[in-house]
DNA sequence: CAATACCGAATGAACATTCAATTTGGAGAG
DNA sequence: CTCTCCAAATTGAATGTTCATTCGGTATTG
């Protein structure tokens, strides 16, 4: 049933377009039904609310974001290589992606957002969760908890993004091998 | 006209309340009348509308902060001492102030914010600015765009505290005190 | 011919803002 | 000190709009 996922993810697409444009109170449902190219009632056929939509679309995003990272990353390196890889990889994922930077940066700090959608979210990220672990135990980073190894590194990672995205500041390669070595260092022991 | 700024103010706060436990969408004008114990028609009295009492709450929050900073910072210091002060005042500020935090997270990614605000805001901050200035001539600190240092110390300090509030994580004396130095160590040079 | 997908007008609630009417506080007159 | 008066402050019901969601019905599919 291809043409299902189709209407489905054409749903997601335009609600991501326009919270990334509009935030959530300028998101209507109506409207997201006319940038989706479907009726109002036809989104009530996949989502069972307002509510669910926008939480299925993060859950959407980050399982996209845990498999690149899972896919992209060399577990085969040393632990330190893996984190700057972890970083290098998370940094160029937002910069590339700013709808999804937008609607996650909006979400998380959102009454949407709570512990329970992000621990089953943390599933994705075992193997980022694995690599700071060992790197924890072996001394290689300083001993802080996860929220803050979060901080400097994801947050930094999507709040950079947006910035980029919103013409701040423009994102080099250059610009991101400095933020790779700066996040990097906040964390080594 | 004491009472006037009594009034404006208790209108201020209690939308700092709302929008810090409810959000923007959970946020209405009659709830706002209703905790600051005023009528409806009261906060029109005092603001245009509702975007302009958002950032006015906005403006309000940000000088605040700068004046805090401003009094508390010594400039007498060498440069890498205030760059370690401002962190601590920047993180024991907004930890202990969840309200404005949550306030400032979420505005700051809503449509409601745009350039010319943060340029007007950015004048409260002279000597932020001037610190990290100089410790970039001097080599102190890396050569990083205004907007990838605030990532690094700003927005690491208010997600912080916002995570603090939320209890994801408990920041104690004994952790601030670690995130200095990290948020340090991925500045310097 | 089911069952599923889809439509879009209809519904009622929630919303920001307005406004005619009332209260308040204080400056000046006596 | 008291009274008068007016501008500013305050009220809350009314307004018109926007919104999420529903539903009766139609189209599509297997």
């Amino acid at each position: 049933m291809d043409h299902i996922e189709d209407k489905r993810t054409a749903i997601l697409n335009a609600t991501l377009r326009l919270i990334a444009k509009n935030g959530f109170h300028g998101t209507a449902m109506a409207k997201v039904a006319k940038e989706a190219g479907v009726s109002a009632g036809s989104i009530y056929h996949y989502f069972d609310s307002k509510d669910t939509l926008m939480v299925e679309l993060y859950k959407d995003i980050k399982r996209h974001f845990g498999e690149t990272l899972t896919a992209q990353l060399d577990q085969t390196l040393p632990v330190p290589q893996q984190i700057r890889q972890m970083l290098a990889i998370m940094l160029r994922y937002y910069i590339h992606r700013p709808l999804e930077s937008a609607f996650l940066e909006q979400f998380t700090r959102s009454p949407y957002f709570n512990p329970n959608i992000e621990a089953e979210v943390m599933r994705y990220y075992a193997p980022l969760v694995t690599a700071m672990e060992i790197a924890q135990r072996d001394m290689i980073i300083k001993n802080l908890p996860g929220p803050v190894i979060m901080a400097f590194t994801f947050d930094v990672a999507t709040s950079l993004a947006q910035k980029h995205a919103a013409g701040y500041v423009t994102m080099t390669d250059d610009l991101i091998e400095k933020v790779i070595e700066a996040s990097w260092e906040a964390l080594r022991q």
